[in-house]
DNA sequence: CAGTTCTATGTAATCGATTACATCAGCCTG
DNA sequence: CAGGCTGATGTAATCGATTACATAGAACTG
């Protein structure tokens, strides 16, 4: 560490000021050809590496964002945080994660700690007071929070919900159970009143479940569903990963999908297409998603212009396979 | 951030000098009790936060760990990362993540910032020479290199391997095929080689394909495995991703697993227990090892002791459900 | 009670970069 | 050729924390 070259190094190197290496090395259109040279062959010689903690300091502000999603261990996420680190490297910036359910008093050491010039929020659910205070730029991905009063960017949830009854349908099916995420989530309720909705237009007859987005959710399901009186031809699950947990406990009791039951996902992990029988389910665009989150964020941090308020909503895809079937008549 | 308060505004409301209060901040123990309480008073007043880059700076040493990986839209790291940023939060450190393949110059960029204190390394592929001269602490995790002569964490993959071998053959299967993971892996050659051994050891038919670690590595080798002439009774991959998709293809040619042929994954990823049929395979306590690496890591960053190059390999476990089955004779 | 030790606190140097300002040489212009 | 201008470089202040050293007062000791 003590042996680290300094730019001071760099400078008795080149026989020249460390104004004129920092100049070499961060706008090298103000210092003559053959100083930058004697410069950038010293920077050679030496193996000097700038100190991100002076620059920082100096410069007041880290180049670096911070993500904060619920559940690191959460698949889901991979792909999107792959496309952010992604952008950010493009950008020079640094990637910093976090679990934002670590607690208030630890969100905040990190987040106030000044090593992050902004943030990428996947969570709804943190204390909309603690997240007002905030004065980095925030922007909010996938997950939301109006109590926040940030910036954002999802797919249309309500109106996916939407066009997945419409599939069912269409497909015949007039008896359709939700199986919704957790209770207190955001997604869980704009999916599930959307659901709602979509049923009533139709006046289709619909059950609702609450479930989760975990596998153990859709087993779970799996039963109450097999119990019921007059079993819906059709389930809706709030994720992908539930509706794998219910097609196999369906499938454990005896029921085979789609002959007996269709199942429609959300999500479309990448597992989706391969799973027996492949899954219909609500595409969305992770790394799309990732990307134009980080690309929107790094952009203002860049030309120092605010977010804005602005949400974006990415009109729902839905993938159709093989998991739901039209309803025999 | 011109506002941002600095340890200087809480030293003037509580009427003390700045070394007063960083003492009280970090070393409670020497400043009187009474002022100490004035400071903390001061501290909650002003909403004082610690700069981190100065902080960094004059302590040469950025409390932040970081994570490079070949891969991060793969899932198998996410269970790895959440638990290496449990033990490095409850640290106090920081987790930055970068993707290990951005390219050599941008890698270096990165890890001699001078932003991280030490590196947890889960890619073996990367240039054995910039690796060694990394100054940095680093730690192996799954993935390795000799030629880094870095200390490590893995489960021991020839053994993994054998006991497949093992359980398959005590099932009855002489006739077995190895679908590998990628040709220039070091996971893929200890696994096959692995295998490779243990079959000989029983004297038993190996045959091998290279495939991969992805889904459609494993679609493709059903194929492969489907056009043989005399079809081997069991397929040992190199990722349960691989059998997921190997099984889903068998499935769509018209065979059943373990009807048709019997399917041995490795990792036990989240879903293997939930895969129609529910996935055999090699577990890999991915919390486990995230954690271990992490807190031997954050150990030695800690109270400063080496590393020491010593590996450690975890002994295999194979979990048994219902994708293999015994030969009927 | 003088001298010594200990405790609590302040003063100021320091970490390694960036950059406002100063300086200086060379060139141009009237 | 004096004066002004331009372009290249150096000097030194600065970012906000930590901490070695200095200091002052209290407590203790013989």
């Amino acid at each position: 560490m003590s042996n680290r070259v300094r730019i001071a190094d760099v400078a008795a190197a080149a026989g020249v000021s460390t104004a004129t290496v920092s100049r070499a090395l961060s706008s090298p259109g103000v210092v003559g050809a053959e100083t930058r040279e004697r410069v950038m062959a010293a920077v050679l010689a030496t193996g000097y590496r700038i100190n991100g903690a002076a620059r920082d300091l100096r410069m007041q502000q880290p180049r670096a964002i911070l993500v904060l999603a619920p559940n690191l261990a959460n698949t889901f996420f991979s792909r999107i945080i792959a496309a952010i680190q992604n952008v950010a490297r493009q950008a020079g910036l640094a990637v910093q994660i976090s679990d934002s359910r670590a607690g208030t008093e630890v969100l905040e050491a990190i987040v106030q700690s000044g090593r992050a010039d902004g943030i990428l929020l996947l969570d709804g659910a943190l204390p909309p007071d603690m997240v007002r205070n905030w004065t980095l730029p925030v922007m909010q991905l996938c997950e939301w929070n109006d109590g926040y009063a940030l910036p954002g960017l999802r797919i249309d949830n309500s109106a996916a919900a939407r066009v997945a009854v419409d599939h069912l349908a269409d497909l015949g099916h007039g008896h359709i159970l939700h199986v919704a995420g957790p209770p207190k989530n955001v997604l869980s309720h704009t999916r599930q009143a959307g659901f709602e909705a979509a049923m009533s237009a139709r006046q289709l007859s619909a059950v609702m479940h609450d479930g989760g987005f975990t596998i153990a959710a859709g087993t779970a399901a799996a039963h109450v569903w097999a119990d019921m009186a007059e079993r819906p031809t059709a389930v809706f699950t709030a994720s992908d990963e539930c509706a794998f947990g219910f097609i196999s406990e369906c499938y454990r009791l005896g029921f085979r999908v789609p002959r007996d039951v269709s199942v429609i996902g959300f999500d479309d992990v990448d597992f989706a297409g391969h799973f027996i029988p492949p899954l219909t389910t609500i595409h969305q665009p992770r790394a799309r998603l990732g990307r134009k989150a980080a690309e929107r964020l790094v952009g203002a941090l860049l030309n120092g212009a605010p977010l804005g308020t602005g949400y974006e909503l990415i009109p729902p895809h839905l993938v159709v396979r093989e998991s739901t079937a039209a309803l025999p008549r």
